[in-house]
RNA sequence: GGCCCCAUAGUCUAGCGGUCAGGACGUCGGCCUCUCACGCCGAAAUCCCGGGUUCAAUUCCCGGUGGGGUCACCA
C-alpha cells in the first residue's frame, strides 16, 4: 500500500496587513510539502464577519506570490476540494454542527454574554478551571430544538470531557499532555450561524485532505478540542506539528507584533527588501543550512530541509541581520542592467514617477529640485527632527497621540486612495477640534522629514498605507513613546470619538 | 493567576556524553582606500541556576528561575 499524499495548508485569516508570521509559517508549511513531492494548500479563513475583508485577502495572496510560496490549490486558481474561502462553506459546517447535535457531541447554548461573563467571574473566584454551563449542556435535544424553532438566539458549544487527561502527540514537541478539565465547551457555530476557527478548521482539514498541521505554537492548547472534534466525527486526526513563534526584538522578546515591529510583508516590499532576500530569512530562524553558508535560494533549502530540524525556541525576528542578508543579495546576484531592473520594480519606474510628477511640478523651479523633494518617497525611514513635530497648544505626548488616532483610523482604512483618507483626516480634525490645516502639519514632517512638502493626502497614497504607518510609528518613537498604559486610556478615549472597534 | 510550551554570546544558529563550544549579524580595533560602503584580518562576548545519572555533562533526568503562549460568539 503506498502512502497517502502529503498535503499540508497555510490558513491565514484575512483580517488585516499580510503578516510575515503567515509568511513564516507558510514557508515551513511549503518546504515540507516540497520535500515530501505533496501539496500547498491556501485556504482563507474568513469565518470572522466583522473583520475580514476581501482587501485584506487580496493583499495575502499578493503577498505570498510575491515571495515566491506558489499554492497548489486556493482560493483564486481552485483545486479538487474547494472552496477555498470558508465564508462559501458555511453549509458544510452547518451540516457537521448539526451531525454533532444529533450524536449529542455538542448542544445549544442560549446563554446571553452577560450572563456567561456573570459566570466566569463566579468561577474565577471559586477557581474553577474551566467554564461550563450545566443547564445548556444537559437540556434534551428535544427541549433545546423547541426553543431553537421558536426563535431564542444560541450558539453550538461542543461538549468537551470533564476528566481524564488529552495526549497530544507533536511532531517536533512529542507528547503534550493535557488535562480534559482545563478545557472548555468550545463554542462551534456562533449566533450569527458561522463557524467559529476549531470546527472549521477541522472540517476543512478532514475534508481537504490534509495530513499534517503545520502551525503556530499558539494553537497548542486548542489541539485537545481539535483532536475530540475529530474523534466525535469519527475521523482520523492528522499530524500536528508546532512551530516557534517569531518574537520582537525587545527585552522580553515578546509575540512579534505590529506596536514594536514592522509586521507586514508589503512594508518590507516598499522598504526595498527582496523577496529572496525576506524569505531566506526567514528561513535562517528556526532552521539552520547545514555548513557556513546562511545564503541560500529556496531550492537550495528544499534540498536539505527537515522538519524535525527545526530549532524550537522562538527566534526573534532581527531586521538588522535582515539588512545584511538583503545587502548580499543586491550586490552578489545582481549586475548594473539586473540592479536597475530591481529598482524600477521597486520604486523607481515610470508608474510610481508618473504619479508624483503632478505633485512635484508646481513646486519646481528647476529640473533639480526634484531631488530633495521626492527623497522620501524611495526612502524607508525618513531624517525627522523630534523638534519640528509640533502642534500648536499641544505638547510632544499629544502630538504622538494624535498620531496613535491616525494610525487606528489608517489601519481600518481599506480604500487607501487620497479621497478616502482626506475624509478621514477631516473626521479626525474635527473629532479633535483642530483646523485640517493645524491638525496636518506634524504629518507633513512625520512622513516626508519637512514641514513643506508635497501635498498630504496624495503623498500618502503613493507611500501607501504600510510605509506611512510606519513612519508615523517612528515618528511616536521619537516623540518619547506611548507607554502600555498610556496606550489603554487611548484606545478607550479612541473608541469614545470613533467609535466601533479597530 | 491556572494550564501548556521553550531555554547555547545582545541577536540568529551549529552541537546530539569527552570539542580550545563552530559559524553569522551586531559591537570594537586594524588593513584596503579620495570619503563612505564593500572586502579582508583580528578582538571582546555564550552553554540560566541547583540537584542527580555517569569515569565524564552544554548534551540525559528532576526541581527552580526566566521568557513566551493560552484561558473570546478572533483566528
Amino acid at each position: 500500500m503506498s502512502k497517502p499524499e502529503t498535503r499540508v495548508r497555510i490558513a491565514p485569516s484575512p483580517t488585516g496587513d499580510p503578516h510575515v508570521g503567515t509568511a513564516y509559517q507558510a514557508l515551513y508549511n511549503y518546504a515540507f510539502a516540497r520535500t515530501r513531492g505533496g501539496k500547498f494548500i491556501l485556504r482563507i479563513e474568513d469565518t470572522d464577519q466583522a473583520r475580514s475583508s476581501p482587501e485584506s485577502e487580496r493583499a495575502i495572496l499578493s503577498s505570498l506570490r510575491w515571495l515566491g510560496l506558489e499554492w497548489d490549490e486556493g482560493p483564486d486558481i481552485g483545486g479538487p476540494h474547494g472552496p477555498y474561502r470558508q465564508s462559501e462553506r458555511t453549509a458544510i459546517y452547518r451540516e457537521h454542527a448539526a451531525r454533532l447535535l444529533e450524536s449529542g457531541h455538542a448542544y445549544r447554548c442560549y446563554c446571553t454574554k452577560e450572563e456567561l461573563e456573570q459566570m466566569r467571574i463566579e468561577q474565577r473566584e471559586k477557581k474553577l478551571p474551566a467554564l461550563f454551563d450545566e443547564v445548556c449542556r444537559n437540556r434534551s435535544l428535544d427541549e433545546s430544538s423547541r426553543r431553537a424553532e421558536a426563535g431564542d438566539a444560541y450558539v453550538i458549544r461542543m461538549k468537551v470531557p470533564r476528566d481524564g487527561v488529552c495526549v497530544i502527540k507533536d511532531l517536533l514537541h512529542g507528547e503534550i499532555r493535557k488535562d480534559w478539565a482545563s478545557i472548555d465547551d468550545q463554542i462551534i457555530i456562533k449566533s450569527d450561524g458561522f463557524p467559529t476557527y476549531h470546527l472549521a478548521n477541522v472540517v476543512d482539514d478532514h475534508l481537504m485532505g490534509i495530513t499534517h498541521v503545520i502551525r503556530g505554537e499558539e494553537w497548542i492548547n486548542s489541539v485537545p478540542k481539535h483532536l475530540k472534534l475529530y474523534e466525535d466525527l469519527g475521523w482520523e486526526a492528522p499530524v500536528f506539528c508546532h512551530l516557534p513563534l517569531l518574537r520582537n526584538a525587545d527585552k522580553n522578546k515578546s509575540k512579534l507584533s505590529k506596536r514594536k515591529n514592522p509586521t507586514s510583508i508589503e512594508y518590507y516590499r516598499r522598504a526595498g527588501f527582496l523577496p529572496q532576500a525576506l524569505l531566506n530569512f526567514l528561513g535562517m530562524l528556526g532552521w539552520s543550512m547545514p555548513g557556513d553558508e546562511e545564503k541560500f535560494t529556496l531550492d537550495q533549502m528544499l534540498e536539505h530541509f527537515r522538519l524535525e530540524d527545526i530549532n524550537l525556541g522562538g527566534p526573534v525576528f532581527d531586521v538588522k541581520k535582515l539588512r545584511w542578508l538583503n545587502g548580499r543579495y543586491i550586490r552578489e546576484d545582481h549586475d548594473a542592467p539586473a540592479l536597475r531592473e530591481e529598482l524600477f520594480k521597486w520604486a523607481l519606474g515610470p508608474e510610481m514617477v508618473e504619479k508624483i510628477i503632478p505633485l512635484a511640478q508646481p513646486r519646481l523651479e528647476t529640473l533639480a529640485d526634484w531631488g530633495f523633494l521626492t527623497a522620501f518617497f524611495f526612502a524607508d525611514a525618513v531624517p525627522c527632527q523630534a523638534e519640528e513635530l509640533k502642534l500648536k497648544g499641544h505638547d510632544a505626548g499629544e502630538v504622538a497621540e494624535v498620531f496613535q488616532f491616525a494610525i487606528w483610523q489608517l489601519e481600518r482604512q481599506r480604500d487607501f486612495r487620497s479621497e478616502a483618507i482626506e475624509l478621514l483626516f477631516k473626521e479626525l480634525a474635527e473629532a479633535l477640534e483642530l483646523k485640517v490645516r493645524v491638525l496636518l502639519g506634524p504629518f507633513y514632517v512625520a512622513l516626508s522629514g519637512k514641514a513643506a512638502s508635497t501635498p498630504l493626502y496624495q503623498s500618502m497614497e503613493i507611500l501607501g498605507s504600510d510605509m506611512v504607518r510606519m513612519r508615523l510609528r517612528r515618528a511616536i518613537e521619537l516623540l518619547g513613546g506611548l507607554s502600555s498604559k498610556k496606550l489603554k486610556a487611548l484606545e478607550k478615549r479612541y473608541e469614545d470619538l470613533f467609535g466601533g472597534t479597530r
